[in-house]
DNA sequence: ATTATTGCAAAAGTTTTGCATGCCG
DNA sequence: CGGCATGCAAAACTTTTGCAATAAT
């Protein structure tokens, strides 16, 4: 049975107070500032079961650590190929990706040989953000 | 100035060779047969080269190791959360995804406060691939 | 000859894990 | 109490890097 823990509600707490999306590293650090021994290994382990529960959200950037994001309902990202922090899109994934074109795509083609069901889809845009832009 | 080597030239053939999208690991392996001390810091340092070359691409999956795939012309690809592999998705990025939708998202929200340029727009879709969900 | 590229091994960066201890129910 | 979660440190995994040797121009 799933047991309540001071550093998975702290965890839980921190990311949903903030729109940005910090690395693991990033949330130890802040986390240290309250609860002083908070161990890595358990930021580590409390990502993975709160993103497992569907609670929060882990984004691969491609560069670097993962970063992770408090609000899991589909919407794409942007990374800064400069910083390599992670923002997020406004609007809808709806209003930002053709999805029956691609339920189409993948079931009318090659894909189709392969994929057996899709349950998420992702989007993300590399470029530079302003501040790294001047 | 840039040289030939062998090493490098295998590689290139070898992703240009396959559809589908080996790790820096895969191909170290596949690459020893015919160059038997092929070492596997050569393999990300011309993996490495060739991507900033923009003549391959790299795919992160955010689980386990990075994917390479020769042909960089934009396009979408599947992970399956099983067994890892990723697979081309088939047709054109526009027919996946809505540019100006997203350009205009960029534009016109909160996101234009941050965001300077996009570069590139990258679209994973995750789930079972057959052969895992036999 | 000059210098880019390699092989090898060591190091670096990120994430996972084993185990004894502590805390929740 | 019994068992899940933690802290800590070691290990695992992926990628990068330093350096002497090799190969391309």
């Amino acid at each position: 049975m799933k047991k309540y823990s001071k550093q998975r509600e702290a965890l839980l707490q921190e990311l949903k107070s903030r729109r940005d999306h910090p690395t693991a590293e990033d949330l130890y650090i802040k986390l240290r500032e309250t609860i002083p021994n908070y161990s890595l290994g358990t930021v580590y382990r409390n990502l993975a079961d709160l993103t497992a529960e569907g609670v929060i959200m882990k984004i691969a950037t491609g560069t670097g650590p993962e970063h992770y994001d408090g609000f899991p309902e589909p919407h794409g990202h942007f990374t800064c190929t400069c910083c390599n922090k992670v923002f997020d899109l406004k609007g809808t994934q709806e209003q930002h990706v053709d999805m029956p074109a691609i339920l189409k795509s993948v079931e009318n083609n090659e894909a189709s040989d392969v994929i057996s069901s899709v349950d998420e889809i992702r989007i993300m845009l590399y470029g530079k953000c302003k501040t790294c832009n001047e």
